[in-house]
DNA sequence: AAAGATTGACTGTTCAATCTTG
DNA sequence: CAAGATTGAACAGTCAATCTTT
């Protein structure tokens, strides 16, 4: 393990920038329409795909990488919302199940195109095709 | 503004998991370390290139992107930690210089290497040279 | 004992209101 | 009134302890 090169330590700190300056872009398009954050997006989207039969708290702590508990009180926001319930998992008494309600669905699709604006403004009016391809194969090196 | 290509959004999810991993290491090497969290270092950084005069903590919000707010609870807890001054400002009265002492010196200097090892294990290793620049100018064209 | 999940207490971040000087 | 900066209160994130079931 040696220490970074010039040009390694340039391309964190480029990549800290751009990743905070479109995350926040996101953030601050979402809040001035109303809706609510990023992170309830990433678990409604999850709960979207997998229908009714939910997802345990753990697969989404996986899918999102956030710690156990930061799912738990997640979800206790989003539950307080009304967009989402919990409820025991028949499988395993230590846990239960998630599942996305219908006005959480509804939710869903309503932050959807202020979401993908944001996106589309921040990253994909900046570069071409080619680069947008090339940018996420780099990434995917990385993670 | 349209609506963003697939390959624009699988680009910015992949460019959250890739920026969320990689802080996460930093944080857990420094944390591991007993060392202060990134952001302290980056102000500690940026006093440091300024010498004695110091900065306006306003120049740090342009600096850092964040908050005034931010800046000044930041700010608060750093100097707490005796690692830089306030003093007072003597062309603008409204205002306050921040500049970095000793020991913050010293601390800035006892972070780098654990930072620099955890940003050559996240990226550097990852790419080549060439790969290295390549995402670089591409993350320049974003921001 | 280990896995799934939650919770109290603490730390950090955000918002809106405030204070001071230009 | 604008700009620079701070602060109380509310909100979100983290740590360690806890509870239940496997």
């Amino acid at each position: 393990m040696t220490l970074p090169t010039e040009h390694t330590t340039k391309a964190w700190i480029r990549l800290f920038r751009t990743y905070n300056s479109v995350f926040a872009s996101v953030e601050t398009a979402l809040k001035d329409a109303g809706q609510p954050p990023l992170s309830w997006y990433d678990v409604m989207l999850e709960l979207e795909r997998v229908g009714d039969k939910g997802l345990r708290p753990f697969e989404l702590q996986d899918k999102l990488l956030l710690p156990q508990y930061g799912v738990s009180r997640l979800l206790e926001r989003i539950e307080k919302a009304g967009y989402l319930e919990r409820f025991d998992c028949e499988d395993d008494g230590r846990g239960l199940s998630v599942k996305l309600t219908d006005s959480g669905k509804e939710k869903r699709k309503q932050m959807w195109p202020v979401y993908a604006k944001a996106i589309e403004a921040s990253i994909g009016s900046k570069l071409s095709l080619e680069e947008v391809k090339q940018f996420s194969k780099l990434l995917e090196k990385i993670v």
